[in-house]
DNA sequence: CGACGGATTGAGGTTTATCAACGGGTGTGG
DNA sequence: CCACACCCGTTGATAAACCTCAATCCGTCG
């Protein structure tokens, strides 16, 4: 990253901010003047109908752009939710546009951020569309595996993982006790192992095989 | 638009394109160097698993972008189809980056069709995870009559409709068989009429409600 | 005429959801 | 300190939603 990109982005920053897990960062509808870059700790994109039916769209994680739909459109379209206590850097929205002017580069790798972010979903759209329950909790820990790898936050085969059951079954559009009930099948398997916030995968093989798990597109990740 | 920002756009275009019904426009894992608008028809972004198993991830119409994806990455990682013939309009991919540098602003609408897309694809996922059936198919079609009358493609309620009942369950996540018997009794209750590939909204009130639709949230579209 | 894509239908089975209850841990107020 | 509420995980029973298999029908096209 050239020097120049290095200081408009620092100059661009407004300073951090803290949420504690549980809260939400951003909620849907109400308008927020700023774009925030999650520095450390996890998040999860949700939707909520009226009627109390949630979908999780995507979990974010260290390094992830939060409110990108918010900076472009009027209002978010989801909440966002602090998985864990959560550490961001806040940026101003409203200069958010100067960025394309003067650091074109920049504005390519939004476009660029934007293009991943859709391409997540895109493949939690595939999951909840066509796997079945135990090949969608697989996908899940499987993908969140290797994107925590890049991270340094994978030891041995083991990660952190602050999702409850609750939340599990609502990014892979499941009933609580059907994923209580799968995840138990998988564990006995042990493909898996789940404790104190803690997953340990037991056979990497065996559970991407399980999960069809295709994801192996490694793609070079400009840094903002 | 500033007539820069069209001279700009015009330089840039390619040529234009035909797609026949059912022909692939853009293959998962095939690198492709040029972009398209969907000038004319209508086409579907689709991905398909080893075992055969297929999501479509988006329905494509009459303004979209094809291939942004595959402009950012190295491969895309969706297949785009043609569901009707299909007139498109190309611009060169290694262009694409002038962009960016030459009008900004222009770099900025690609990030603002991108986060669009996402947009879209967020309510799709919603849909498959936590919707029933009924409830799907209900959706389905408002969200198209939605993107279609902005178009001036609604004419009394009605609009063209190529997609099969085989596209309509893959873009569902349901089966084949399931997605009959929904479609028949939303027939039966008089809040749709299909046949020869054409769509009529019986009562828009209860085919909205039944869906649990919210997208009232009109976006400004720039063009490009 | 036969082949094929698309729609349709019935039967039967599997997956997943819903309901209801319980247990353990943690925090909080009395 | 205890009682209580609450969150999270667990479990069994039952019901509903959805899937698969198998067949048929119709229209189009070669």
């Amino acid at each position: 990253m050239a020097d120049k990109e290095v200081d408009f982005v620092s100059g661009f920053k407004v300073g951090e901010k803290l949420y504690r897990a549980g809260t939400d960062i951003v909620e849907e509808g109400l308008a927020d003047h700023h774009i925030y870059t999650l520095y450390k700790g996890w998040a999860c994109r949700y939707h909520m109908m009226e009627d109390g039916r949630r979908q999780i769209l995507s979990v974010l994680l260290p390094g992830d752009l939060i409110g990108l739909q918010s900076a472009m459109f009027t209002e978010p379209e989801h909440s966002v939710s602090a998985l864990t206590n959560v550490t961001l850097c806040v940026f101003e929205r409203n200069r958010f546009f100067e960025l394309y002017e003067k650091q074109p580069s920049l504005g390519f790798d939004v476009t660029w951020i934007a293009a991943h972010e859709e391409a997540l979903v895109d493949d939690n759209l595939l999951t909840v569309g066509r796997r079945s329950a135990a090949e969608r909790i697989a996908y899940l820990l499987v993908s969140l595996h290797d994107r925590l790898e890049p991270l340094g936050l994978v030891v041995d085969d083991s990660f952190d993982f602050p999702l409850t059951q609750y939340h599990i079954s609502d990014a892979l559009g499941l009933s609580l006790v059907h994923t209580n009930k799968t995840l138990k099948k998988l564990m006995q398997r042990q493909l898996i192992a789940i404790s104190d916030r803690r997953v340990r995968i037991g056979d990497q093989l065996q559970l991407r095989e399980l999960a069809k798990y295709e994801g192996n597109k490694r793609r070079p990740r400009p840094l903002i």
